[in-house]
RNA sequence: GCGGGCGUGAUGGAAUGGUAGACAUAUCAGACUUAAAAUCUGAAGGGCGUACGCCCGUGUGGGUUCGAGUCCCACCGCCCGCACCA
């Protein structure tokens, strides 16, 4: 009897299928195309178990499309701009360039050990020249095509530091090196139009029928269509220039509620008065403090400001309203102003709560409801009130129809217009960082900002920077800024902005179908390889990532670098959980936590006996040292046992916590069927059994269920399934040949998941070639009927007895026969059914 | 704050609106062994009962249905995203 020693299985046939190139996808015209994808790796230096779980997944469909008789083309690559190698250089020295390709090479030699069946031939990273060249490319046709303009946004400043922050530098208001509240600044700054896009980009969610619905729902939300009226209050006392107001609102039946208008510390008029007065200036500035994200603004405690000048109602022109410059309202998004209806907002409530502003309401739940409100009253829209201050439509119908009426009159009385908003804003790319590619423009003193010449590309990055002081590295190199103007010739100084890392990954699906071309598409290639047809990766991207990519795909269609028909770049979309494990934790002197790794705790204690608290388990994170390295769990186990693993326990789209019991299981069962081939290798190869059409019949439910498994990504139901399978085969008395028969079955079926150990079996069972490239089992559909059913019967809802009727009787004889059972009898007490249900196949309910 | 999701034994989870707990872990018992490990066999949601069996049970409270873990409403808890993290 031989061992099941992994280490050298492994290496073994990945050698094999290396020799044989049988994962170097090729265009041909004799197969179809399957494009499958996992969102590319951030090359942080290690692989994760987030990261085997992600890739395992794909090469499952990778591999299962490869012997179902697909040309698959299954790469890889990595996402390789970005802060922490700016980071990394500033915190232990070295330079990014340097760290990122060193981590890339630790990284493909970590995965490589895995044996995923990728094109290693297509390999690219975003920070080789020759990606971001034709990224620059890109740009300049997105440029001259309109898609991408200049105009001012905000910036989390470090006053300090005197440096732009990342929303994720930002902690708790303050910068994350010099603990400097953070402010807002603003900036000229390029940005892609995808706000021109929102119907498209919306109304197309609907035709992604195999992207999960709670993306496309994400997606629908965050795009925000919306139908308000715009409309203007006129002004009393208003600076010169300033004399009407635009507001948008969702809500214009809510107009005789007004109690006054809020405009945005970013909105002209503010800027004007900060100018003039002092105390809006100090107002003004102290909004401007904290970080720019929504949440912060959000959260942050509402401040008002009343600016003394007074608007009119356009209802009512002897009516005036305040006009507060207020914290909360965003200049992005509609008008950068609106009116407060503190009766249906709770926000505005308790702004006039704070400010002693009336509260009015406009509508109620009923006729008698008591007018006076303790909180903002906010049914849903499609909920039916009483307009106690309507004035349009009924004075009973629900919000859809009042803001429908209430849009028509105003309207028709000449105050606004009803408009259709999204929320989606402008996609801002500038990052004044280095490790990112240039955006290949020039300024020039005579001709403005103009377009780097095409033959000029790439625009390299220097090498030769000091990241030892906060900043972008680029605007202090002594020479790197200085050129030529591509128009007039003159000196002229380069843009020292970077690109957003989300645009490098906002095409890399792309470029994956003719990655060392010198363009940045090749139209044949897109057009065979493309689309995506399984794109894999984490929820975290259900919207920035995908939008982007979604809008990137529609400017490279416009531009000429894809074909018509890929402006859904991808068919089919599975968001995957995280790998999580248990926090082991003691506690310092002074009664801090101190983690431990798993590898130094058993049965609950450290090496020294000390107790450990556990914590539930949680994301794999280093700070909390909950993570187990793959590496480890390949060297002690190998790489089937961990793709098993991860595969086997949760299903693939919620998280699987990593246990060290879960792992050795796995490696036993491999054990187990491994032991199983060695048996039945051994056998008498004419040895008769019993109960061969059994097997067999066992066998050909499990191709049907772990076939259906794979194909909806219930990989932990196949795996149970196999499970199952292998227990019957390893008790089976069955003769050689059909044990044989389900032994190499059972590694087909294994070998998506566990493609080296399927591999070894197949050969020891004397398999044609490759088992990679064998094909897929197909179930038998005569062997998976079976002549007889086993029905339970309810009466009144509720199990009371099963009877074993054959397969096809008729319903009334299956009425008849669930009737005569004993303990239905017993059960009914001599009480007669009133109906009797009989779901064929099912069950059988009957109601007394 | 806003948007989205999730919640089932000791644990991870299974279950086209149709027998809740498949499969696995941990546990217990048995076989093998001088013993342990490994391996194999079996038990097992909670409660009552000698047993046939009965009652309860999928975060909490309601609802729809012949039938609800699954659909609807409200609440509680946890997780993800919020536009400069990748």
């Amino acid at each position: 009897m031989t061992r099941y020693t992994p280490a050298e299985i492994e290496a073994r046939w990945q050698a094999a299928w290396s020799r044989d190139e049988v994962f170097k996808a090729v265009r041909s015209a004799d197969k179809p195309k399957y494009y499958v994808l996992e969102m590319f790796p951030y090359p942080s230096g290690r692989i994760h178990m987030g990261h085997v779980r992600n890739y395992t997944m794909g090469d499952v469909i990778a591999r299962y499309k490869l012997s179902t008789g697909h040309n698959v083309l299954h790469p890889m690559g990595w996402d390789a701009f970005g802060m922490p190698a700016e980071n990394a250089a500033m915190a232990i020295g070295g330079h990014p360039k340097d760290w990122t390709y060193d981590n890339i090479s630790d990284m493909r030699a970590q995965m490589k050990p895995l044996g995923l069946s990728i094109d290693w031939s297509r390999e690219f990273a975003t920070c080789d020249v020759a990606y971001y060249g034709q990224q620059q490319a890109l740009f300049l046709d997105f440029l001259e095509a309109g898609l991408v303009y200049r105009k001012n946004a905000v910036v989390n400043w470090d006053p300090v530091d005197m440096t732009v922050l990342a929303n994720e530098q930002v902690e708790q208001g303050r910068g994350w090196r010099s603990g400097a509240l953070v402010e807002r600044r603003e900036l000229t700054q390029w940005f892609f139009k995808i706000s021109d896009h929102s119907e498209e980009l919306l109304e197309a969610l609907d035709r992604l029928v195999n992207w999960p619905a709670k993306v496309r729902l994400m997606q629908e939300n965050w795009i925000g269509k919306s139908r308000g009226l715009q409309f203007a209050f006129s002004t009393i006392d208003a600076p010169d220039g300033h004399d009407r107001i635009e507001v948008y609102t969702t809500r214009p039946d809510t107009l005789l509620g007004a109690s006054f208008v809020g405009i945005s510390p970013d909105h002209p008029l503010a800027k004007v008065l900060e100018r003039d007065r002092e105390d809006v200036a100090a107002f003004c500035a102290e909004c401007r403090k904290g970080g720019t994200t929504e949440e912060a603004i959000e959260t942050a405690e509402k401040l008002g400001f009343d600016t003394g000048i007074r608007v009119r109602h356009p209802f009512d022109t002897s009516h005036e309203l305040p006009v507060y410059i207020a914290n909360f309202i965003l200049m992005d998004y509609g008008t950068g102003a609106i009116f407060g209806c503190p009766a249906h907002d709770q926000r505005d409530f308790e702004f006039a709560t704070k400010y002693g502003l009336p509260i009015i309401a406009t509508y109620l739940p009923s006729e008698d409801s008591d007018e006076t409100l303790t909180e903002a009253y906010v049914p849903a829209k499609t909920e039916k009130v009483f307009y106690n201050r309507g004035f349009a439509g009924e004075p009973h119908q629900t919000g859809l129809e009042g803001i429908d009426a209430a849009i028509d009159f105003c309207e028709a009385n000449g105050i606004g217009q009803g408009v259709t908003k999204y929320r989606l804003r402008d996609w801002g790319l500038s990052r004044q960082r280095y490790w990112g590619c240039p955006i290949p423009v020039v300024h020039c003193e005579a001709c403005g900002v103009v377009p780097e010449k095409k033959e000029n590309l790439p625009i390299e990055l220097p090498y030769d920077v000091d990241l030892s002081v906060p900043g972008n590295p680029l605007d202090r190199h002594p020479t790197w800024r200085d050129t030529a103007c591509p128009s007039c010739g003159k000196p002229a100084r380069r843009e020292t902005d970077t690109m957003d890392t989300f645009v490098d990954s906002s095409w890399y699906f792309a470029r994956f179908t003719a990655p060392h071309a010198d363009t940045p598409t090749v139209m044949e290639d897109a057009a065979y390889w493309m689309n995506v047809d399984q794109y894999i990766g984490g929820i975290e991207h259900a919207i920035l990532h995908l939008l982007y990519s979604r809008f990137f795909a529609r400017a490279m269609r416009i531009t000429g670098h894809l074909p018509q028909g890929t402006e859904e770049p991808f068919d089919a979309l599975f968001t995957q959980g995280m790998v999580t494990h248990e926090i082991y934790q003691t506690r310092d002197d002074k009664g801090r936590p101190v983690y431990h790794l798993p590898e130094d705790v058993t049965d609950g204690k450290l090496a020294d006996g000390t107790e450990v608290e556990i914590i539930p388990s949680a994301k794999m994170s280093k700070s909390k040292k909950n993570v187990v390295d793959p590496i480890n769990i390949i060297s002690a186990y190998g790489a089937d046992t961990a793709r098993w693993f991860v595969l086997s326990d949760s299903p693939p789209e919620r998280d699987v916590e990593w246990t060290a019991s879960g792992a050795e299981a796995a490696f036993k069962h491999l054990t187990r069927v491994w032991n199983l081939c060695d048996r039945i290798g051994a056998m008498d190869k004419s040895a008769q059994g019993t109960g061969d059409a059994e097997l067999l019949r066992a066998m050909h439910v499990c191709i049907h269920d772990v076939t259906m498994g794979i194909e909806s990504f219930g990989f932990n139901a196949a795996i149970a399934k196999l499970y199952a399978f292998t227990a019957t085969l390893q008790k089976s008395k069955a003769g050689y040949t059909a044990q044989r028969e389900a032994i190499m079955t059972l590694a087909q079926l294994m070998s998506p998941m566990t493609p080296h150990l399927a591999e070894d079996i197949w050969a020891h069972q004397g398999g044609e070639g490759l088992i990679t490239t064998a094909p897929w089992p197909k179930a038998d559909e005569a062997m998976l009927v079976s002549d007889t059913v086993t029905l339970p019967i309810q009466v009144n809802g509720k199990r009371r007895a099963e009877i074993t009727v054959p397969a096809d009787m008729p319903k009334e004889e299956v009425e008849k026969a669930a009737l005569a059972d004993q303990a239905v009898l017993r059960t009914l007490d001599g009480a007669a059914p009133k109906k009797v249900i009989v779901v064929p196949g099912r069950i059988v309910n009957v109601v007394v």
